[in-house]
DNA sequence: TTGCCTTATTGACGCAGGTCAACGCCCGCG
DNA sequence: CGCGGGCGTTGACCTGCGTCAATAAGGCAA
């Protein structure tokens, strides 16, 4: 019934090519690699580190610490989330194949984050400073790296808006939406995906209880929205979730 | 029933020295200057652009127009807010003196929010490609702006958190406690100052109805923690309303 | 000034979602 | 292969905040 999982079932630290290069990177189109030629990828290249691998549960890094890099995933899925004062924990954000995190920690170089993988994870390390010096001579990555740093704006404004206002049913379809197109990015199917993480992150990401998501799935699959079979999900009807979505 | 408006019923493009040069500028040390030394604040002053004062009301830029620019605030405050699909109206951010707003543009070449002057407002606009062009030049204005961005993320994350658990009064005790910080930075009262923004823009910025607003401002007011008179605020009791921004 | 219209306050009431509790089912470990 | 502990689901109940409504208090126009 289940089939699995995970990959990257990684290699001891050897000489470590965990990948060739961003310039066969399966993910460049996606990644930071994106606004470059040919030539421009290979300077990239040589500054970038791929010597992480992550199993369940590990700590890329966390809030606090001294801010060095920012990180590309390469293969598995990361939540960032922070800690209250109050001692309560926030997930702020899940990072997907392609997806860029850590770039909270620049403003005053030091993490304002945690990030944990949520099953076996790869990562690429990109050293910040490297990463300005090359950015002021390649005008394409400074540009593109701004773009970066802005949609990672306004995808919290996005989230901001999700949190002030929506019913938990908007929430909830809101993420799902939300994987389902990131998805559909990195060509997976659009329609049928597993969760990488917890009710309990998914609540806490959202700002609801366990409980309430919980049953949020289930009314979904009595709607006939959804199929939901542990962390299997299919989505039946994606218009009506994108509809659900905004109400 | 809906008149006004605004429009960039846009001042005149003459001489316009509304004023003098950031190297003058009381709020430089806030402000994107604040990296640079001399000769390179002069260089940054010429692509700066002086000529905007907003009335009440009236817009600085509307989500979805082209992205040009981003602006600092030189007096008054803005609002930015984005509309959701439904045609609700969120508010994202409140912007103070020295503080950069408009950055969440810059993913895709247009503005994912609007900005509005609460009040008469003047700002400085700083036209993004030659911003690109000169922080290639001028590493401590590249750095200088990823911090920048950096930390609109890191504060969004900061809304996140608090939009996702916190009580009413949390909200409430943070907004406040936020203000006051951010008007400490700039030599003013920490402890007494005048709300710019109105209670319908407070809840809707705190994921909270206007009633909930003003009952909390009612009960702090009871419990001795602040003095609300209309829009005039007093702390009198700072580490409790930390206190509560916690919980 | 007077009056009007927008903004703020306060009260009464209802409901979405939180809380508490019980239980079933994966899944990893021995 | 069986056992235990965490994760997920479901139900019953409770509460903080939203909603609705009425009134007051600024503030701007004329």
């Amino acid at each position: 019934m289940k089939l699995i999982v995970d990959r990257n079932e990684d290699v001891p630290t050897a000489p470590s090519p965990y990948q060739a290069s961003c310039s066969t990177c399966r993910l460049s189109s996606l990644c930071l690699p994106l606004a470059l030629e040919g030539a421009e990828i290979d300077v990239l290249d040589r500054i970038v580190q791929r010597s992480k691998p992550l199993q369940k549960g590990q700590h890329l890094y966390r809030e606090s610490e001294h801010f060095q890099s920012v990180f590309a995933v390469r293969s598995g899925t990361l939540k960032a989330y922070r800690t209250t004062d109050s001692g309560r924990e926030q997930v702020t954000g899940f990072y997907f194949p392609g997806e860029i995190l850590g770039m909270d920690g620049i403003g005053n170089n030091r993490h304002a984050s945690s990030a944990k993988a949520l099953e076996t994870a790869a990562v690429c390390e990109i050293p910040f400073t490297a990463l300005q010096t090359l950015s002021a001579k390649m005008p394409h990555l400074q540009r593109h790296f701004f773009q970066l740093m802005s949609r990672e704006i306004a995808e919290d404004q996005q989230l901001i808006t999700l949190l002030s206002k929506s019913s938990a049913d908007a929430r909830v379809a809101a993420l799902l939406v939300s994987i389902s197109t990131r998805n559909a990015r990195r060509k997976l199917s659009a329609i049928r995906f597993r969760l990488s993480m917890s009710r309990v992150d998914i609540g806490n990401y959202l700002g609801l209880t366990v409980e309430t998501v919980s049953r949020v799935f289930s009314r979904m699959q009595k709607l006939g929205v959804l199929r939901v079979e542990n962390k299997e999900i299919e989505i039946l009807d994606r218009d009506a979730l994108v509809e659900m979505a905004d109400a």
